[in-house]
RNA sequence: CAUUUUUGGA
C-alpha cells in the first residue's frame, strides 16, 4: 500500500494522471492513495474533475478527511471556481463535515484569487464565528492580497490585529510588503520593511532578498542589486 | 531524506 502510494505519487508529479488514476483503479488504496490523485489534478489545474473522487471513495469504502476535502476546495479555487468551492463545503456541511483551519485558509486563497477581497475578509470572520482559530497564513494569504492590490493601510490594519492577539509575524509577513514596495520602486520602503524584520530577529530567505534585487534592478541600481546578490551567500542562502 | 492539503519574489 505505502508502496503504492509512492507510486502514485510520482505519477501525479509528472502529470501522468491517467497512469495514477488506473493504479488507484488496480490496487488497493487508502485515504492518502485518493488524496495524492486529487492533488495531482489540483496541480494540473484540473481540479473541477476531481470533485467527483470524493463519491467514489464513499463508494468503495474509503473515508475521506480534511486533507480529501481541502485538497478539492484547493483545486476548484486555483480554477477560480471558489464559488463551487462554497457550495461544496455547504453541502458537506450538511452532511456534518465541518471545515479545518486549512480549508478555511484555502476558502480565503480562493476568494482573494478572484480578487474578492471583502468575501476573503468575510470568510476570516466565518472562521472564527464556528471556533477555528486564524492562523499566521489566515492573515498572511489576506496581506498578500491587500498588498498587490495597493491596498497597503489594509494590510497594515491586519499586521495590527495580530499585534494585538500576540501572533509573530514571520518571513512571508514581510516579505509581501517589501515585494509589493520594490514593485512600486519605493526601495526606501522596502528596505526599512526588511530592516525592521531583521531587528525583529527574522532570517532573511530567498524570496525576500530576491524582492529586493528585483527592487534594486527595477531602480537601475544594478550595482547595489549585485552587491546584495554577493551578500547572499555570505548569509548562507543559495541563490535559486 | 521514502506517500497527501493552505500564504510571499521572478
Amino acid at each position: 500500500l505505502f508502496t503504492h502510494n509512492v507510486l502514485i505519487h510520482a505519477y501525479c508529479k509528472m502529470g501522468m494522471l491517467e497512469r495514477a488514476q488506473s493504479l488507484l483503479r488496480e490496487v488497493e488504496v487508502d485515504v492518502v492513495s485518493y488524496n495524492t490523485v486529487i492533488w495531482g489534478f489540483a496541480e494540473r489545474e484540473l481540479g473541477d474533475l476531481a470533485v467527483g473522487f470524493l463519491s467514489d471513495m464513499i463508494k468503495r469504502g474509503v473515508g475521506f478527511d480534511f486533507v480529501t476535502v481541502n485538497t478539492v476546495i484547493m483545486g476548484l479555487c486555483k480554477k477560480e471556481l471558489v464559488q463551487k468551492a462554497e457550495l461544496l463545503v455547504d453541502m458537506l456541511c450538511k452532511g456534518g463535515v465541518t471545515l479545518d483551519v486549512v480549508g478555511y485558509n484555502t476558502l480565503i486563497y480562493g476568494y482573494c484569487k478572484i480578487g474578492a477581497i471583502s468575501d476573503g475578509v468575510a470568510m476570516l470572520e466565518r472562521m472564527k464565528r464556528e471556533g477555528i482559530q486564524p492562523d499566521l497564513i489566515s492573515y498572511n494569504t489576506l496581506i498578500s492580497c491587500f498588498c498587490k492590490n495597493g491596498e497597503m493601510d489594509m494590510a497594515k490594519g491586519l499586521i495590527d490585529e495580530l499585534t494585538s492577539k500576540k501572533m509573530e509575524l514571520d518571513v512571508v509577513t514581510y516579505t509581501n510588503f517589501i515585494g509589493e514596495l520594490c514593485r512600486k520602486r519605493k526601495i526606501g520602503e522596502a528596505f526599512s520593511w526588511y530592516d525592521e524584520m531583521v531587528r525583529s530577529g527574522i532570517v532573511p530567505d530567498v524570496v525576500s532578498i530576491s524582492s529586493l534585487i528585483y527592487g534594486l534592478c527595477k531602480h537601475g541600481k544594478f550595482y547595489e542589486a549585485y552587491e546584495l546578490f554577493r551578500k547572499l551567500e555570505d548569509m548562507g542562502i543559495s541563490p535559486d
